[in-house]
DNA sequence: TCACATTTAATTGTTCGCAATTGAATGTAC
DNA sequence: GTACATTCAATTGCGAACAATTAAATGTGA
């Protein structure tokens, strides 16, 4: 009987924390925040705030289910958020008279204005990227192709 | 004097959220945690922890500032993350007797076997990504070399 | 109409993630 | 060898993220 390489040595090991994909996408997403941080802290927003701020720009007056299947986030997480982007003057909440379940979502006079004042982060991550243009779009889809198949199996 | 074209219906648009590789790498990372909640579930782990285990069994006996640069996180993150492991008998905090600032974190027997019920893992995420290993091996090269390039710029 | 299911946000409780601070241990300069 | 700075983990406070539940409004079927 033959020992069998232990296979901590094995650079080729699934179980290492450098051959995993999850762990590049975890690792760089919290690079991207710290990146973000101190942009967004100019704008009084934090990160996951930002996000909701982009859906709003191109549309606003939705309802907090459209903002969430846009992001991927749930009301546990989009209520509480919401509110404090409401106490910041940045939205309004209203609850629609048609639907009286729904709550819709309108950016305020200040929030539309934000827009203008964060025209120049996402130059500001290019930079940061340090990396080309057209690098960065194919790693987009890429990675959207793959969030999407993972997103796929949960549904399941 | 000509009117621009209003920036919101261009599809170049940089403050698109599609637009975004930021947006891409945050939900990427949350699908991620999806699919591998169900799986870690039955190891009684969540993610953060499942990569500090990970961490650990490549080596352990290490301080906490180790797991921390490996992972990119702080004592405020790892600290009540490894009461818990301590807590569910999963590793040990001692602290060191050569430096008394030092607290090193070693695994249990019981944090030694979870090892081999954890080695599923990998396979059913390579099965979800739904893609091939060395297309994803090519993709996490890309979003590692990423990543270290905003670290770099946070160090500035 | 009336029972029942579905939809929608809000709520509660647990776990991350990080900034800022604290306190103890260690290292360094003079 | 005594000030001073540095390192390390722990702590506090706040903002996500999500599971599970709740409550109200709406839709559906008999």
């Amino acid at each position: 009987m033959r020992f069998s390489m232990p296979r901590k040595l094995s650079p080729l090991d699934p179980q290492r924390l450098d051959n995993q994909i999850c762990f590049a996408v975890y690792s760089a997403a919290h690079a991207f925040n710290r990146v973000y941080k101190p942009l967004l802290d100019r704008l009084g927003l934090t990160y996951p705030q930002y996000l909701v701020m982009l859906v709003l720009w191109e549309r606003d007056d939705v309802p907090v289910r459209d903002i969430g299947e846009r992001l991927f986030l749930d009301s546990g997480t989009l209520t509480p958020l919401l509110k404090r982007l409401e106490a910041a003057h940045l939205v309004k909440r209203t609850r629609s008279s048609e639907d009286e379940r729904q709550v819709l979502i309108a950016l305020t006079p200040q929030g539309h204005a934000l827009k203008e004042k964060a025209r120049a982060v996402p130059q500001s991550i290019l930079a940061a990227s340090d990396c080309s243009v057209s690098e960065l779009v194919a790693m987009k889809d890429e990675i959207v192709a793959l969030r999407d198949r993972l997103n796929a199996v949960i549904g399941e």
